[in-house]
DNA sequence: TAGTCATATCGAAGTTCATCGATTTAAGGA
DNA sequence: TCCTTAAATCGATGAACTTCGATATGACTA
């Protein structure tokens, strides 16, 4: 059962630009503060998430949460938006399927 | 579709200790020496390899990768098994549950 | 019991990363 | 236009990570 979608996904992941940016997605996973990200956006309104709302409860620094949900854009799991003065952060398709 | 899926990996995540733990695997799939190393043992025949078919393919040195292979054993994504002079590394139900 | 082969452990070197405070940019409101 | 608020960028610092060569361990073999 498990078999086939291991080795289906093993067999379309050989490419090495694939394999990278799989490495580049669980690298923004495998963070504490990046994982909590994600589960807040997630667990948000609609999916969705701003600055605002998302840094305290990390009990970082703003400019750290900024940097965190930077580096997950970049690594395609979240979209941002800007609306008014505050920046809405959701997942992308990546995302679900990688958290699942 | 995804929704409840996500949803219900989030809620299954809130305590902290599985937070932690899912983030270390996540991490430990962060690294394409690693995540080669996974794919490698996953095609492998009875999806399990020996230290010595898997250090050519990476172009590493074999301290390095047997350093790589302990840290996903200890991330609980691969498991160890001596045989004779060899050591056969084998995926766990984790490793298959998060490549899916 | 020596010797050899496979793997693990150790210590060091260089690189990347997480975090912060300070500053800058951008959007609205008075 | 000036001020405020939200978020991003910058530069620095200390910690963690990857990698290596050298050495140690552990299992079979002559």
């Amino acid at each position: 059962m498990y078999a086939f979608g291991v080795a289906t996904t093993l067999m379309l992941s050989k490419a090495p630009k694939v394999i990278s940016k799989l490495a580049e997605q669980y690298k923004a996973l495998g963070d504490e503060t990046r994982l909590g990200l994600i589960m807040a956006v997630a667990s948000g309104e609609n999916s969705e998430a701003c600055v605002c709302d998302l840094t305290p409860s990390t009990g970082l620094a703003q400019s750290t949460v900024s940097h965190h949900l930077k580096l997950l854009v970049d690594a395609g799991l979240l979209e941002r938006t800007q609306r008014g003065k505050w920046a809405f952060y959701s997942l992308t398709k990546d995302a679900k399927k990688l958290i699942k």
